[in-house]
DNA sequence: ACAAAAAGCATGCACGTACAACTAAAGTGG
DNA sequence: CCACTTTAGTTGTACGTGCATGCTTTTTGT
């Protein structure tokens, strides 16, 4: 008799997506601290510096930086805009459609990215190694992530 | 021959990552425009409430609070404040430890918390279906999450 | 028993993000 | 062509969170 007992508790689901909330926390939460703390990084920051590298001419749009960031577009351009004033990035004026407005990777911010990338990548191994091996719950949500490439 | 070329793309463990951030801020978005929609809750505010209501007694102490919900401690000195101005709390203070305090659920916030849930465990499973839907890599971690219960 | 360290919580402050409203430049239909 | 709608981006504002700090109470070590 599956009935709604004095306190129900939440559904299978509900259940599970908090264990992938703690997870996330718990991860981005580190990330964060030591790209703060070894490059001078916040994690959007590094993350719209690599999607930059990865693009094309190494440049994207506004709308385009903030799709592939799940972030507001409103900010995205204050992201840019400190990209732009440390120099990792520079505002280039669209030919072809004027009020467009792409943001380009400097010398500097390719610099940057790439000496933050190696610790970014080791943190998150190393997180998700921890994690797994911390809990079982954890590691079947790892595991699957991991092989989902 | 695997070595740097022009563009050296991210590590896997990255780029999957990457993609559980996408699920996850889609999630979230999801589950937070409803509940404010709805219900008048934010994200925290509503997994708050549920910690408690699953608690013994309903009530937890601000510490615990914090480590279920994966937040700062000053965060939740402020997310339990808002609880009790909706009165969906109040503070109760600790007799044996003098700094302590336990924040307990009133029957209001059951009550919301209830009302909330439904509209809460719907929209997740919904979103969940969705993306498993809509790209396979997704679908990976999806299930994974799922049977991690 | 007492000084020192640690734990529990609150407050000041700064930062990153979202939402709404706005400007300007394209697209669209009569 | 000209009004209308849509798209791209920015700005004002408010909110939630984290960090550093301070205060009180408990615990620890000697």
């Amino acid at each position: 008799m599956p009935s709604q007992v004095k306190t129900a508790k939440p559904s299978s689901d509900a259940h599970t997506w908090n264990r992938l909330l703690i997870l996330h926390a718990h991860v981005e939460g580190k990330l964060a601290a030591v790209l703060q703390r070894r490059h001078g990084l916040g994690l959007s920051e590094y993350r719209a510096l690599g999607f930059l590298d990865e693009a094309e001419r190494s440049e994207l749009r506004m709308t385009e930086l903030a799709d592939r960031l799940g972030l507001n577009q409103s900010s995205v351009t204050r992201l840019v805009g400190r990209l732009n004033t440390a120099e990792f990035t520079y505002r280039d004026l669209c030919p072809d459609d004027k009020r467009g407005a792409y943001t380009v990777l400097t010398d500097a911010g390719r610099t940057r990215y790439r000496e933050a990338r190696a610790t970014y990548d080791a943190t998150l191994s190393a997180a998700l190694d921890e994690l797994a091996a911390a809990d079982p719950g954890h590691a079947t949500i790892v595991a699957a992530a991991r092989s989902a490439a």
